[in-house]
RNA sequence: GGCGGUAUAGCCAAGUGGUAAGGCACGGGUCUGCAAAACCCUUAUUCCCCGGUUCGAAUCCGGGUACCGCCUCCA
């Protein structure tokens, strides 16, 4: 049946079919870079990593970018207080962001258009919707004409009217209408500044966005995707300047996810319960984070404390437990027998797995069948003869769940030295004697060094204990 | 005021007409030298409330309530 997905345009779930064949443009809104990303910025990031892994998984060739808003106001007032140059810290950041997304799996995008690397395309850009009417110069400023476009408010579904109640016009503004919107401003004495046909000053918010999308996708692309506060206004404006000038449709579906609140409270720096993913991770992994995001449908709103963090720690550890357990079984066991009835067990659980994903990406009930096939795999390693054949589709199959959601389903094994299997060598002798005094005295200590052991009837096996 | 979202067990979270997935936590049991891991049992006669439609509703309709978001360059 394929993929199905919720596109905020039409308000309902859509049979996916991209443009051309098995070519995907997708363009995810990305980071103004000012300061470290917060977990509110890390669930977009992680989430359209997900949807873009996934669809790879399914035999997609996704071209995916993601921009960066390195020039804007709330850089330049970062920089002053800093007292550094705006090009600098947007550098700084930009480095920080893909510290922090990778350590949360998330892959860099093909491309990642930086506004101040934009610069030419996004003054033709405007220009032209000058030239066809669509937008106004008004001493240095640049606005779009709202009402000049017809499709305006077709995105967040509300009518022009509507929106006007809610609008108004800054101090200092020089737009007709108060839903009018900048497309490029004057620069204020000092400020950072390029030139234009306008005078000195920088682009607005939104028009880098299309001018991109333009410049490295076309004029129409398949997915465009962003945070649900983004809907109104970047990308209905987006969508506005595109399709004013490109007289075609932007994108074919609009994605959007999901809030991430804390404590069942906005995120916001008044209250003071900003979470960076920084500091975050520095008390809990990221493949935790990584995994705790996913347990939740994407559109969802989610709410995030650490309890939740470590609650999901512990679901994923019994997943990667499991996994240790199936490869301990693999090796230690010399057994042979029938595959049975387990045979196409996991297959079955695979197919299901892919029935939930194609189902707009739902990746909290995928991970559910990757729970049900643990499940499965632990019962099965109940039976006292276990085949080969059967234990290793068990595991390529959690691989394969694993890596189509770019989970960490299994620890990292190392090495062990010399001196610690020299001492489960001798605890092995002291079980042998019975002189569990010395065994335990064993188990103890090297558990004080992170490596856990379980005797089982095939032999002990061991684990290290996670961070 | 306009637009939108969410309300399901102690916590998290699936489920859009067919009789409540899954995870975490808790309790009991099995296994074990003891543990650990795992397994078994227990845990929502009920899905915010009130009406209605239907043989049948958490799911559809009407009316409420609560919380959250957007309309303020905040993902």
């Amino acid at each position: 049946m394929g993929i199905m997905l919720y596109n905020t345009l039409t308000r309902q779930k859509e049979a996916f079919q991209p443009m051309s064949g098995s070519e995907v443009k997708m363009y995810v809104c990305g980071p103004t870079v000012y300061n470290y990303i917060h977990i509110g910025n890390a669930r977009p990031a992680i989430v359209f990593d997900m949807v873009r892994k996934y669809l790879e998984y399914r035999g997609y060739n996704v071209h995916y970018v993601s921009n960066f808003t390195d020039v804007d106001d709330k850089i330049i007032k970062a920089a002053n207080e800093l007292g550094e140059e705006v090009p600098r810290l947007a550098e700084r950041f930009i480095e920080a962001y893909f510290e922090d997304t990778g350590a949360l799996g998330v892959d860099k995008a093909d491309l990642h258009p930086r506004v101040t690397e934009t610069m030419p395309e996004i003054i033709s850009f405007i220009k032209a919707l000058i030239d066809k009417g669509y937008a106004y110069e008004a001493d240095g400023d640049v606005y779009f004409s709202t009402r000049s476009f017809s499709g305006y408010g077709k995105l967040s579904s509300q009518s022009i009217q509507d929106l006007q109640l809610g609008a108004r016009i800054e101090p200092g503004e020089k737009k007709k209408n108060a839903l009018d919107f900048a497309l490029w401003k004057s620069s204020k004495e000092g400020e950072i500044a390029w030139e234009s046909p306008w005078g000195s000053g920088r682009p607005g918010w939104h028009i880098e966005c299309s001018a991109m999308v333009k410049k490295y996708l076309g004029e129409t692309i398949d997915i465009h995707a962003g945070g649900q506060d983004l809907a109104f206004p970047h990308h209905e404006n987006e969508m506005a300047q595109s399709e004013a000038l490109n007289e075609q449709e932007m994108a074919r579906y609009w994605m959007h996810n999901g809030y991430i609140q804390i404590d069942n409270e906005k995120m916001s720096k008044s209250l003071g319960n900003f979470v960076l993913v920084h500091d975050i991770i520095q008390k809990h992994s990221p493949e935790v984070i990584r995994f705790f995001m996913l347990q939740a449908h994407y559109r969802s709103p989610l709410n995030f404390n650490e309890e939740l963090l470590e609650s999901a720690k512990n679901s994923l550890e019994r997943i990667q437990t499991t996994v240790n357990n199936l490869k301990h079984r693999r090796r230690e066991s010399a057994d042979f027998g029938e595959a049975g009835r387990w045979k196409e067990t996991a297959s079955k659980h695979l197919q299901r797995f892919i029935r939930e994903m194609d189902d707009d990406f739902n990746s909290a009930n995928g991970i559910t069948v990757l729970f049900d096939l643990i499940k499965t795999a632990n019962l099965y390693l109940e039976e006292k003869q276990t085949s080969k054949e059967v234990l290793t589709s068990f595991l390529d199959t959690i691989r394969e769940i694993g890596s189509a959601l770019d989970i960490k389903v299994e620890t990292s094994e190392g090495m062990l030295d010399e001196e610690i299997e020299a001492l489960m060598e001798e605890r092995v002798q002291a079980r042998k004697s019975r002189n569990f005094a010395r065994a335990d005295e064993i188990r103890d200590h090297l558990k004080e060094q992170g490596i856990i052991l379980e005797d089982t009837p095939q032999g002990t096996r061991w684990k290290r204990e996670q961070s």
